[in-house]
DNA sequence: ATGCCTCAGCTCCTGAGA
């Protein structure tokens, strides 16, 4: 079973590349994120002749995430049950006895701001949910643009950056929680090579010059761990002439 | 230096992204 997560940044813009990208890489499960529309803007027939079903929860301008399968998708859940929230962030469901959640997790602009406040609150209701969600589905994954490094070697200037958005030690305390409910980076289960970003700025030439972060993330549960067979970000469709300034991440299970 | 890209929209500028 392959699953993947990529932040498209406007399904609308990107939906080609979509499409391109499902046919070379036939996943079971894409989560994507940042679709910038609404569901009746949602391409649900040009999905379906590549094969694919859609569960999607959309908003206009910003935000929206949805999740594409071969499989028909139960129990789908839209946001975090338990924390209220007008923003279209997180979609789950199980596919293939596997619960998958994608999240596009809040950006948070900068520390000390009201977004970053939101940012905190959105991460400790989600892990109050995951938590739950583990006990009910032992079998889970946890992807998407998580907007957090996890440490330095996820940073193409850590010293430059030092606790700025993405790298604050208070962002990466959230994610060891989540880590430590029972969830496993799933990249970091192989030895990588040294500037493995999945996100790169579009000005500046940043893809370019490979100054980047780590920060579209898949977490698997300690049930999952044993089954995980690779994980790999795909720069490719970065090279594309429109790109997203993110790069899919693949996980093979056995 | 508060921008450099890119995208959406109450679109010819602004807010947001990261």
């Amino acid at each position: 079973m392959k699953l993947a997560t990529w932040n498209v940044n406007s399904l609308t813009v990107r939906l080609p590349q979509v499409l391109d990208w499902l046919a070379a890489n036939p996943v079971d499960v894409l989560a994507l994120q940042e679709l910038k529309l609404t569901d009746d803007k949602f391409p649900f027939d040009a999905l379906a002749q590549a094969g694919y079903l859609a569960q999607c929860f959309g908003q206009k301008t910003y935000n929206g995430v949805a999740l594409l399968s071969r499989a028909s998708a139960t129990d789908v859940v839209r946001n975090i049950p338990g924390f209220a929230d007008d923003m279209a962030r997180v979609i789950s469901a199980t596919i293939d006895d596997v619960r998958v959640i994608g999240a596009y997790f809040p950006n948070g602009q900068e520390p000390g701001s009201e977004k970053f406040e939101y940012k905190m609150s959105w991460l400790k209701g989600l892990r109050d949910w995951v938590r739950a969600e583990l006990v009910q589905h032992p079998k889970l994954v946890l992807m998407g643009d998580y907007n957090i490094t996890f440490d330095d070697a996820d940073v193409w200037d850590p010293i430059g950056l030092k606790d700025t958005i993405h790298c604050t030690e208070e962002e990466r305390y959230h994610l060891r929680a989540l880590i430590a409910l029972g969830l496993h980076d799933a990249l970091r289960l192989f030895v990588q090579p040294a500037k493995n970003y999945s996100w790169w700025d579009y000005r500046d030439f940043g893809f370019r010059r490979n100054r980047g972060l780590r920060i579209d993330h898949i977490l698997v549960s300690d049930a999952l761990k044993p089954s995980v067979t690779t994980c790999v970000i795909d720069k490719t469709p970065r090279k594309n002439e429109r790109p997203s300034d993110h790069a899919p991440v693949v996980l093979t299970l056995l």
